[in-house]
DNA sequence: TTACATGCAAAGCTTTTGCACGCAG
DNA sequence: CTGCGTGCAAAAGCTTTGCATGTAA
């Protein structure tokens, strides 16, 4: 059985109903391999079928992101992002400020950190949907570089 | 000299004029302790004038990210806000989803990640504006359980 | 004096909400 | 059958932009 239909499975078990706009959400979900807007999802679900709203998209998001099921985020550039959880493994990511890249990295790097913080603060960092800011190599020689008032 | 000065002089050394405007909206960012919106920004300096459009408050925030002097971020509740860098000595949180709690950490308990993500991967992360994402102590327990169909 | 910065107002975008109808259970 | 979920459309926020005026340098 694959995760989407588990998925669907919790919403039967919580009293929500199954529509085939949930369905086609979550299906659209667990094809995009990275963090999508809401629009975005809209626009692949519009694919499937024509008749379902981008409002119907946004209900179904906080729907399951009050499940838990589903965290949104924003890198930064004002555009909200969501992904599954618990669909793919958990990875992070390093994203450059600069030119925008992210590079993935592994669980095992992150895991003396968190350790640390349950530890000392009884915190569980929610690293599913990890984004660490920063500066990729490549961008680090044009930082503190600033635009002249020509440019801008 | 106090740091806002230095960022005033800065801006006028690349070229860019200082105006009151500038100059009130770069004081309210510096008495912002914490991150702020621009909206609440924009409240902090209509104190001061009323002759300042909350636009102006956009354009000189946009300056100066373009500066690296300014960031700005998501918490994930799709409230932008902003924080001067460099300005304070670097601060991290980590921030409660559940309860929106931000509980700071010290410097020294990332700095083992930062130099392993520098030396594997030469990214230099940003830190002065972290906010880890995660569950505190008392919010863990309530985590996993979802609303009923009646309460949504 | 020159052209950059501002205030004002309107537009643009993303996200949310009201309402009557449709459909899952 | 019931009432939850949906499409449609309008509203609500937040942010950006155009333009004429103001003003720093």
């Amino acid at each position: 059985m694959c995760c989407e239909e588990r998925f669907l499975q919790q919403l039967r078990e919580r009293g929500f109903r199954l529509t085939p706009q949930r369905e086609m959400v979550l299906h659209v979900l667990h094809d995009a391999e990275e963090h999508a807007t809401a629009d975005e999802l809209y626009a692949r679900v519009s694919v499937l079928s024509s008749a379902v709203d981008i409002s119907t998209v946004y209900r179904t998001l906080e729907l399951l992101e009050e499940f838990h099921l589903v965290a949104s985020f924003d890198l930064g550039d004002g555009e909200r992002r969501y992904e599954l959880l618990t669909l793919h493994r958990p990875h992070y990511h390093l994203h450059c400020r600069s030119c925008g890249r992210l590079i993935t990295i592994e669980a095992q790097e992150l895991q003396p950190l968190l350790d640390r913080l349950a530890q000392a603060h009884g915190f569980e960092a929610r690293v599913e949907h990890w984004v660490i800011p920063g500066l990729c190599g490549d961008c680090q020689a044009a930082a503190g570089q600033a635009p002249s008032a020509r440019a801008a």
